[in-house]
DNA sequence: CATGAATGAGTCTTCATTCAT
DNA sequence: AATGAATGAAGACTCATTCAT
């Protein structure tokens, strides 16, 4: 809130060579924006004004509100895979560690920040009638599904769990995931993310018992 | 709606039952045209001419496009609501056949139509901005998710399963069949309805070994 | 001024069932804003207040603000078109009383009403940058053309006009008319509509001396 | 011109006589654009776009987009009056040969380009409402047409032709000439200006068959 | 009950212009 | 002299809603 102000004391407007800077500002706010008035709510003006801009300096750095949007989206998404690719690293040679670390990364309260979390379930409501926006929603999250599959195989594999059907464990484990997303969306800061952490590891035990306790850390 | 026929054929007095004739297909129009364009896209003159109607027959039948809005989200909400309870009664004598009885109506062309989800996550991605539609949403699936966890409670303690936690396999279950509601949304006809079925009986195949194979019908 | 008024005492708006009343309303009103304030001055606002309606009706009737002009240009087009025609109509019986005919017709307040003729060359003014215009204004000034010259080869032929070349002649005497029409963009009411009749017909007395005469009628 | 190169190589001096180059870029970028996209389509951008600088630039040399303008206007004007001007130098003495020098100059590809003719067009379209282009435009073509009634009427006298009236004379060869302006407006590099010149003599020949050939050069 | 005509509040977008660098 | 960033006023168009018929 209130960015733009922060470079300069006298004038209000034209902090000189920032051009960045704005454009940053401008993608911050309309997540903030979509998150508290979501996407059919979410007009220029109001992103303008979250970034401390006027409409048209939006429109001068992203040429259209269309643009802007799907700026955002792929900021998002990238944010949400980067964050779970470094998670599951090396993962070939300790799925275990790699699991816990992608259920601790997938409720960081940085990545799974309330209004990012509404902002990516708002793309998803539209996604199916926006081809634009499944594709990239869509994209992040077959990755997501493949990879997490690959773990599960090789906990299966490795681990003597031999009657265990390891794609609807992968299923399971982001379903349950995103049960709890789901829940952070309506709670907002009261989502307990300790208790997130807990039932998520509770599922693995349910799957996985000899790898896998509920009250783990 | 059976009486409106009656009267067709002589007819002495006004149409009857004409205006909840309209309604109902405004209602139903309502829904084609979420889906289709979702909520963003939704505007009161696509939604009459879906029904064959104009603008202000629309507004003249639900006062506000927001109560319209409402009311065709509740419609939905009703209908998943009663197919699932309808599905898991008696489940305190029988929760395996509950449980199976639950996968087949979330996966029921009827029940699981296209629109119909797409429509579902459309008002999901509006909820968090929206309290109105958070409440609708959100107390079905709390009563869903109450009834899952007991029905789990129950097998778990009848069924001999020690280890295992109910409440994380309930939300693992409800997240599986989710997870694979997105993806009717993505695939659209082309989604394959007996193998979700197989996937989520495969999940509690993981969970309950002994009562569930992934290959049952 | 002030069109759609004279409907309802009453109330300010709505005038009922007339629907191409207002329609009829707003396109005098485009032709007069034209003529104030050429095509790059004119806002849909402005030919809405002409017309006594508000913005949102003109786009109402007319879609875009391009069909609106191209509509506009269309019928003023026709109407030269059809004075000019029935002003011919028959010269091949009578070249010279045709051509006297079409001067009047030419200098008809009606027909050459300064605002009508300042939008004809604000039309013209963009017609070479805008093909949609150039088609209109420019079918029109050939079938004119064509016309004219087949007059003058008559009267060529029967007059006994043996070196005089129609075309030129014709072409002079668009030309010379066309120049008088540019006159009266300039001068507006003060445009003296007896002279102008006069120096064509000086014209046609140059180049058809035995036909016509400057002072005739 | 020539002096900015010199210096361009040693450059102990700023670029001398970099802002007299600067403007006239942008004036000869805005007959280019305004030929290309009609005074309504005609933006600052555009124009300092087409002149290899930045919408700021352009204001800096003209303080205002109307200037700029009225600029452009009054150097096209002064082009086709000076060329005129030049053709018709010596009229009195020798009357024929000024009026097929002033055809000439007004069919020279330089004089009669296809972007000044459609400007020049362009400008009178907006003429009727912006009295400050009337002036420009009008002025020049008022002193034309002096020029050409004393021309016409010499010929007359000297020629002969007792019955001929010199002004309608003078006035059907501007409209002949402006008429096939027009159609270089239409056809652009396409258009025959052997013909052009040879129907303008064709007129001449109408009207003064004793100095005037169709097929003269 | 239903419609067609109209409204007016908003929305996106364009564009001339300003100004610090 | 020139630029890049920003502004703000104005413009076209959308859309929920009103209302006389």
């Amino acid at each position: 809130m209130a960015r733009a102000e922060a470079n300069s004391a006298v004038s209000t407007r034209r902090p000189a060579g920032s051009a960045g800077q704005t454009r940053a500002a401008i993608l911050e706010a309309t997540i903030e924006v979509i998150a508290r008035h979501s996407l059919s709510g979410t007009t220029v003006e109001r992103v303008a004004e979250a970034a401390g801009v006027v409409a048209g300096t939006v429109i001068l750095h992203f040429k259209r509100k269309e643009a802007l949007l799907i700026e955002a989206l792929e900021h998002l998404a990238q944010e949400f895979d980067q964050a779970r690719r470094a998670a599951i690293a090396g993962a070939a040679d300790d799925p275990v560690g790699a699991l816990n670390r992608l259920i601790d990364v997938n409720f960081d309260p940085k990545v799974s920040d309330p209004a990012k979390v509404a902002v990516w379930y708002a793309f998803w409501g539209e996604a199916a009638s926006r081809s634009v926006y499944l594709e990239r929603v869509g994209a992040i999250d077959n990755s997501y599904y493949a990879d997490l599959v690959r773990i599960c195989g090789d906990l299966v594999g490795r681990g003597g769990y031999g009657g265990v059907d390891a794609e609807a464990a992968a299923i399971g484990l982001i379903g349950t995931i995103e049960y709890l997303w789901q829940e952070i969306m309506v709670a907002g800061r009261r989502f307990d993310r300790a208790r997130a952490r807990r039932t998520v590891r509770a599922y693995l035990a349910n799957v996985f018992p000899r790898h896998f306790t509920a009250t783990m850390e």
